[in-house]
RNA sequence: GGCCCCAUCGUCUAGCGGUUAGGACGCGGCCCUUUCACGGCUGAAACACGGGUUCGAUUCCCGUUGGGGUCACCA
């Protein structure tokens, strides 16, 4: 902070550790960090915390940048491995213990359990004791591992005033002296944070309020080096309540605390849907509800976070979803559809495949909510004769309707150009001619082309068929079996 | 259990002392219509409870109840 009191470059961050997907979570606390900085003009850092070696795995890391990249979230500048800098964290602990803000502690992991369940079975509140803080260096058994802990302020408070949670206090004394360098020299989660977000410049840390507790210990380091060399500012904190399940429960497998690549792959969202889902989630302005990223970039702010946990609810996220398959680009869905197409049909899709779903895209995006759903609708497009029709579809397909049909198949062969127009006005005559409704000539129609009594309009599936498939299908039910 | 946080329709939320408590999803009805959707209109649906403060509390304070989080040589 300069003399003139103008703000620092804001710099959030975004640290998931990598032990598994990106979780929707997660995805959230990325997009509000994101966010923020965009809105203003700020940086955006991703950090992998993988200082615990044996739970982090590459895989892991690949899930997170690739779930992070389709949503369009990357960092504005390399991702740090936070592993790569214990040094730093070591130098930090080696710092501290010089300065006397930190000690060596012998307890064993042994006895300090043991003192856990003293405490347990006593009802009282399970913390380090703070046994070795003040024994001179001489009662060290010699060649015995130690790890460095902080020590922290016994009395007093520490208050943090936090974007979304207000002014929270919380006495020292609830806080014991925690561990910054163990046994085997490695940093833990508590000091790597610390300093890495100092070193990266971070100025707000947003992040979910499972860390709430967590910032008042973090800032006992933060104090204790800004007293040894100055310039560790605290960080702005924002903690953002967590995601629960549709049952109110944590957020787990069951109700979607799946990778975001679940909502990708098998659910078939669009990230501009799962973007705008979560930013609503536990966020709000006014009556808005669909809120495209460049205009959530525009209204975003902490002060708009509610401090109540929200729970997922997957029907208005397929709403949203649809709302913008809705938008989306013809060829971009095509694109999206047509493996999934694939995947139900069984084999690969023709060469005509894809522009042929990009001609029905228009068609089949009102229907749907997913791209599954897309998928399934243009399932019609691709099948061969003999169709395999649904329970409803040959209900419908009496004699009658069979004679109708090849009736209809007659009218429509004498079509010259096939166009949607031609189409129309064909079967308006037909019906007319029968003295029929349009509905109960397109009907029988729907059931024969699409094996299904839900379809695009009837003139569009026509049309779409093209007039050599259309025949052949309506040639294949239009003559009432003999039986 | 200690500490911390939270509490408006089923869900996401608007509200920031005086409103017929608004919107969205979902649900019901109607309209549109060749089916299904889309779209439009419309209905049912909420201030957890008890005390205060105030002329007046959904709103401010306290408590109760109910949720959640956290208490590792994990992050």
């Amino acid at each position: 902070m300069s003399a003139t009191g103008d703000k620092k470059k804001v710099v959030t961050r975004f640290a998931p550790s990598p032990t598994g997907f990106l979780h929707i979570g997660g995805a959230r606390t990325a997009l509000f960090n994101w966010l923020y900085a965009r809105h203003h003009g700020g940086t955006f850092l991703l950090r992998i915390e993988d200082t615990d070696q044996t739970r982090s795995t590459d895989a892991a890391v690949a899930a997170i940048f690739d779930g992070l990249d389709w949503l369009g979230l990357g960092g504005d500048e390399e991702p740090v491995f936070q592993f790569a800098r214990a040094a730093r964290h070591a130098e930090v602990a080696r710092t501290l213990l010089g300065a006397g803000h930190a000690y060596r502690c012998y307890a064993s992991p042994e006895e300090l359990a043991e003192l856990r369940e003293q405490q347990r079975a006593a009802k009282q509140p399970m913390r380090y004791d703070g046994r070795w803080r003040d024994r001179p260096a001489a009662d060290a058994p010699a060649d015995a591992p130690y790890v460095i802990r902080l020590k922290a302020p016994r009395e007093g408070e520490t208050v943090i005033d936090d974007m979304v949670q207000g002014r929270v206090v919380v006495q020292n004394a609830e806080l014991d002296d925690m561990i910054l360098l163990r046994s085997d020299g490695t940093p833990t989660y508590m000091l790597a944070v610390v300093v890495d977000d100092h070193d990266m410049g971070v100025t707000h840390v947003i992040r979910g309020d499972d860390h709430l507790n967590n910032a008042f210990r973090q800032l006992g380091i933060i104090k204790a080096m800004g007293q040894i060399e100055g310039g560790w500012d605290e960080p702005v904190y924002a903690h953002i309540p967590l995601i629960h399940g549709s049952d109110g429960a944590k957020l787990s497998k069951r109700h979607g605390a799946l990778g975001v690549d679940a909502y990708r792959d098998e659910m078939g969202m669009l990230p501009e849907a799962v973007l705008n889902y979560l930013l609503r989630l536990g966020w709000g302005h006014g009556d808005e509800e669909l809120i495209p990223l460049a205009r959530a970039i525009e209204l975003f702010d902490l002060s708009g976070v509610g401090r109540s946990p929200s729970r997922f609810d997957l029907k208005k996220l397929e709403n949203l979803n649809g709302h913008y398959l809705r938008e989306a680009d013809d060829a971009r869905l095509a694109a999206l559809v047509a493996p999934r197409v694939a995947a139900l049909l069984g084999h690969d899709l023709p060469d005509s495949g894809l522009p042929l779903l990009t001609a029905a895209m228009a068609s089949l995006k009102p229907r749907a909510r997913t791209l599954n759903e897309i998928a399934e609708g243009a399932l019609f497009l691709f099948k061969n004769c003999p169709l395999d029709f649904d329970d409803k579809a040959s209900a419908l397909l009496d004699d009658s309707a069979r004679v109708l049909v090849e009736k209809t198949s007659d009218a429509l062969g004498s079509v010259q150009t096939w166009t949607i127009e031609a189409i129309e006005e064909t079967l308006r005559r037909v019906a007319e001619d029968a003295g029929l409704g349009l509905g109960k000539v397109a009907q029988p129609l729907r059931a024969a082309l699409t094996g299904r009594t839900t379809s695009p309009g009837i003139f569009d599936v026509l049309f779409l068929l093209g007039k050599d498939e259309s025949i052949l299908r309506l040639t294949d039910v239009g003559h009432p079996s003999v039986g």
